[in-house]
DNA sequence: AAACATACTCGAATTCGCTG
DNA sequence: CAGCGAATTCGAGTATGTTT
């Protein structure tokens, strides 16, 4: 029976240093499982993020079992009693790092990580990159290497949150075909009229289901839906050039300027040049 | 003078309540 | 649930005032 090969352990050093960055990465490293590799804590500092390379494991938190396969992360609350180990038929390989930082336990709750600590990913290979990077990192210590090690768990933590928004945003959007057809129109053409028949025309239903559609999914009309799309082109346009308020007004749907004017102090709480004003520097 | 903002108004958009 | 008409809200245009 293969044993368990510990490959990088890691125990950076902070010195001095603690605290002026975001991120602290207390432990980290890269273990091959054998069958009864088994850890099982009750409390310890931070945050555990497992990623499994190959092979398959489980997590318990809160005294459910999750299994994580390859191209998943497992968040652990470490400061609870929690436990991990890998199946038997097929240990995994994974890399981990104990992170410690201010906000972490909150951002653990928005994204519901004690329902499901499991992580997927649309591009697994660039976390395993990053976290490999990462780990390169902490062969030495230095206030440089504190600060890439924070950007890196930043770039984690980033992923993760996109893990989980996507998934909290897929069922409502894409379970609907005409939905996303029609959401897929208005991001080409948001600058044509519309109005509500021509919505729900490409949207394949009536009226009334179109707005129980945006109201579920969106939290808003469809006409305050694409209100909002719209003002986010201007803030943009407003930004990114220097074309008069009226051409972007016109170039986002406002075939009237004053109107316009209106609308986006009403969004934004600034009238579209004061808005300029104030995002230039 | 041109570009932009605001007040006021009317009709379209949205919601509501009901029915099948 | 989905559709329909009535009730209500709110969007969009016009006219007019204000800033650059």
């Amino acid at each position: 029976m293969p044993q368990t090969r510990i490959l990088r352990s890691y125990f950076p050093v902070h010195e001095g240093w603690l605290g002026l960055f975001a991120y602290q990465v207390l432990r980290a490293g890269h273990i091959q499982t054998g069958p009864d590799h088994r850890i099982e804590r009750q409390d310890v500092p931070g945050h555990e993020f497992l990623f499994c390379i190959r092979g398959e494991g489980v997590v318990t938190v809160r005294g459910r079992a999750h299994a994580v396969r390859a191209g998943e992360m497992a968040w652990l609350p470490v400061r609870e009693p929690h436990a991990h180990r890998p199946v038997r038929e097929d240990p995994w390989e994974i890399l981990w790092l104990r992170v410690d930082s201010a906000n972490l336990s909150r951002l653990m709750a928005v994204l519901t990580v004690h329902d499901d600590p499991v992580f997927h990913f649309a591009h697994p290979e660039d976390v395993e990159t990053l976290l490999i990077e990462l780990l390169d990192h902490l062969d030495r210590s230095s206030l440089a290497i504190q600060a890439a090690c924070d950007r890196h768990v930043s770039a984690l933590v980033e992923a993760l949150v996109e893990a989980r928004e996507n998934r909290l945003l897929e069922p409502e959007v894409a379970t609907h075909k005409g939905l996303g057809d029609l959401m897929a129109q208005i991001h080409a053409h948001y600058n044509e009229h519309w109005d509500i028949d021509k919505l729900a025309n490409a949207c394949r239903v009536s009226k009334a289901q179109l707005f129980r559609l945006f109201q579920t999914a969106f939290g808003k009309t469809p006409l305050a839906w694409l209100r909002d799309y719209r003002m986010a082109q201007a803030k943009r346009l407003l930004v990114e050039t220097d074309d008069p308020v009226s051409s972007i007004a016109i170039a986002v749907g406002y075939p009237d300027p004053l109107y316009f004017s209106r609308e986006f102090k009403k969004h934004a709480g600034l009238s579209p040049r004061a808005f300029r004003a104030s995002e230039s520097w």
